[in-house]
DNA sequence: AGCACGCCGACT
DNA sequence: GTCGGCGTGCTC
């Protein structure tokens, strides 16, 4: 008997141990079938033992071996393995989350047995126009007698099923399983269609990477928008695939990237897998098994795309590297930028970052030498760079949000025949509803927080929780019927503009309007018509797509970011600044970026728009140095929540003595909190966060190691769901 | 996380 | 008299 060590998908930061036959022992990384309590699970392999801390008695048999060999390649183990350790989340959860899903029921990890309908020997020697009372019948043999029919083509032909079972019963005809599968693309790869001619620049970068394509090297691409990123990765992947090694390909999110999708199917002939949305858990699991084989040259996909295997791993791309949505904001909260790196260490490739606006986290590492930096200064073809300008909003009156400068110049871009693209970070007519005469505002009680006022869907949204409730007609405190939305939001902006300018189509993108699915792609397809000329939009409208008509972007709150109690808003308004001004003024076309904002001379904002980006980045730098911030500490935050907010308080008091007694607490390491968290009330909860920060990563990790160990020591650790957040991106 | 056990309130 | 609420405890 051998003691296995099984990992289970269950949120229990341990091992189980299980028997097998010494005759029949699972390799590390296969899955098994077990019993757990009271019921029947998967699990995987993660080590052997001789020995247990349970009695022989108390340990059960492994019921079932469902695979033969590892599911995992050595260098995906050890990330997965190393991120158990890093983020200090259940390994049975982390391997789980890294497989397909019908591979975490049970299902084999082969592709599908593909069935063909074929004639037996004795059914060839049936002559068709001799079977008279059977029509279908012999519809069927007909057809077989000139091919084979696939299974899942049997509809096709306007033949059912049950002929053909008939046909099987008399022993004519039969399904044939056909072999697996083994298409090498290597043989037939070629680039296909018109290669640019680089410039100095990405010529240089090329090389550079080219140069370093045997071993691991992390490079961060930083390339003005416009500076022809894109062609630099096609060249690379063309280096890549050429010495028939496969491509992983990040990004932010699929919706936004098919013009780019497109670009690289064009350029090469070879398998491109894009994992998206449509994809079913079926179609996932095939592009996973083709990756693993080898039968895939380039796979494209967000996030969780990074633990696709790879049988001949050539390069990791992270495009747009500074954006948030690599990192995971629940359950295992990992970042996917960071792994990626780590990957490409264990797999001892390189890794490109590439993004117009550069995570501090990145620029940082460039300055301690961990990654290199290649730089695209220049715009590809005729483009111009926009002009900026800032709009004092001091002591100006507003017509729903909007200045009278900015009303004149939307006016005279439109004159223009251009379009005109409008920011504003908050969807809903208004963000609360007031009473004019108590002063009464309209709070949802779960979450302790404002009523978005919604006009056309005639309700009060909260947009913390989603949950909604009719526009009340008078106030419940004083009974007056004067209540008012007060602020601004998008589509009360949406119903202003069309009153400026009751003739000029209009298009506003933001959650709403994009609930539906499909309605972002279809507004979007209305903009590029041309149909639409002021396009309004949170956000959402920032990533992504070009339109070439559009000459003047605005922001029209710009305030709101560089007060923010966190930290990183500046940074994130930079980037986003950034790439909305990359959208003004394409094709030649002049473009304009304007921005509202009561601080025109607020430095950042001064830096930001006379010296750029990069200039930004390193003034921001030097502040979190100073302040002692990240990138400059680690941080990780212990989460909090329960209905009772005394509980929850009282637990990272705990949690906070137990850290401050550990003989690993440094001088240099700080703890703040226990203090409420950014939204202190959501969905009648109450949450509470612990952040502890520290000047090295390592002593950081040793601290919450051992303090883990010790936190079912802690009174109401069972009561309260709790979680920690290593190297969070928002506090 | 599931799933059971267990002990108190409103219903056939 | 039961159905079912969710607090507590356990899973090799």
């Amino acid at each position: 008997m051998t003691i296995i060590k099984v990992a289970l998908p269950v949120p229990l930061p341990k091992l189980y141990d299980y028997t097998a036959d010494t005759s029949s022992t699972p390799q590390i990384g296969c899955r098994v079938r077990v019993s757990f309590g009271r019921r029947k699970m998967i699990g995987i392999v993660v080590a052997h033992s001789d020995k247990s801390d349970l009695s022989p008695a108390q340990l059960k048999p492994i019921d079932e071996i469902i695979d033969t060999d590892s599911l995992f390649s050595s260098s995906l183990w050890a990330l997965l393995t190393w991120a158990n350790r890093y983020y200090h989340y259940p390994l049975g959860e982390i391997l789980f989350h890294a497989i397909p899903i019908p591979l975490r029921q049970g299902k084999a990890a082969r592709s599908p047995i593909i069935y063909e309908w074929r004639l037996t020997e004795l059914g060839r020697t049936v002559d068709p126009s001799g079977i008279k009372r059977a029509e279908k019948q012999r519809q069927a043999i007909t057809l077989l007698r000139q091919r084979g029919l696939l299974r899942s083509a049997v509809a096709t032909v306007d033949i059912t099923e049950s002929t053909l079972q008939a046909l099987r019963k008399k022993g004519w005809c039969d399904l044939v399983e056909l072999p697996e599968e083994t298409n090498d693309w290597r043989p037939h790869f070629q680039v296909l269609g018109e290669r640019y001619k680089l410039t100095t620049e990405q010529a240089t970068a090329v090389g550079a990477i080219h140069s370093t394509d045997q071993q691991f090297s992390p490079w961060l691409l930083a390339g003005i928008t416009g500076s022809g990123k894109t062609e630099v990765y096609l060249s690379v992947l063309e280096n890549v695939l050429a010495q028939g090694k496969q491509a992983l390909v990040l990004v932010p999110e699929i919706g936004l990237t098919p013009q780019t999708i497109a670009r690289f199917r064009e350029r090469f002939q070879a398998p491109i897998e894009v994992i998206h949305s449509g994809l079913n858990d079926t179609e996932r699991l095939n592009v996973w098994l083709k990756s693993k084989k080898g039968q895939v040259a380039i796979i494209i996909g967000t996030r969780s795309a990074l633990f696709t295997p790879l049988a001949r791993p050539g390069i990791i791309i992270v495009d747009e590297e500074h954006d948030s949505s690599y990192k995971q904001q629940e359950g295992w909260r990992y970042h996917a930028r960071d792994l990626a790196v780590f990957r490409a260490n264990k797999e001892n490739i390189p890794v490109i970052l590439g993004s117009a606006t550069p995570a501090l986290e990145t620029l940082y590492n460039v300055r301690i030498g961990k990654y290199r930096q290649l730089n695209l200064t220049r715009r590809a073809g005729n483009a111009t760079t926009a002009q900026q300008q800032l709009i004092d909003l001091k002591s100006v009156s507003l017509q729903s949000g909007l200045s009278p400068p900015l009303i004149r110049k939307i006016h005279t871009h439109l004159q223009a025949g251009n379009q005109v693209l409008l920011f504003l970070n908050r969807r809903g007519y208004a963000p609360a509803l007031l009473c004019h005469d108590c002063g009464w505002l309209a709070e949802c009680q779960r979450c302790d927080h404002y009523y978005t006022y919604h006009q056309q869907q005639r309700s009060l949204r909260c947009h913390h929780c989603d949950s909604q409730r009719p526009i009340p007609w008078q106030c419940p405190d004083c009974g007056s019927s004067h209540l008012m939305p007060a602020g601004l939001g998008t589509e009360q902006l949406e119903e202003h503009l069309h009153g400026l300018f009751p003739s000029t189509p209009l298009t506003r993108i933001d959650r709403d309007t994009t609930r539906k699915k499909g309605m972002l792609e279809q507004h979007l397809e209305q903009i590029h018509q041309g149909g639409s000329r002021i396009l309004i939009g949170t956000q959402m409208l920032a990533k992504g797509h070009h339109f070439p008509d559009v000459t003047l972007v605005a922001l029209l709150d710009v305030d709101g970011a560089l007060f923010s109690a966190d930290f990183r808003a500046t940074e994130h308004f930079a980037q986003l600044y950034v790439q909305v001004a990359g959208r003004a003024g394409r094709a030649g076309k002049q473009g304009e970026v304007v921005l509202q904002t009561h601080q025109p001379e607020h430095p950042l904002l001064q830096t930001l728009l006379g010296k750029g980006y990069f200039q930004f980045a390193s003034e921001t730098l030097a502040l979190r140095q100073q302040l002692q911030l990240p990138p400059y500490t680690s941080q990780a935050i212990f989460r909090a929540e329960h209905h009772d907010s005394l509980q929850v308080e009282r637990f990272l008091q705990q949690l906070r003595n137990l850290i401050e007694a550990s003989p690993l607490k440094e001088q240099e390491c700080w703890v703040i909190g226990p203090v409420p968290a950014l939204h202190a009330k959501r969905q009648g909860r109450w949450r509470w966060q612990l952040v502890i920060q520290h000047p090295s990563r390592v002593r950081l990790q040793q601290l919450l190691t051992q303090s883990l160990s010790l936190i079912g020591t802690v009174i109401g650790e069972k009561k309260v769901k709790w979680s920690l957040d290593i190297d969070p991106i928002e506090s």
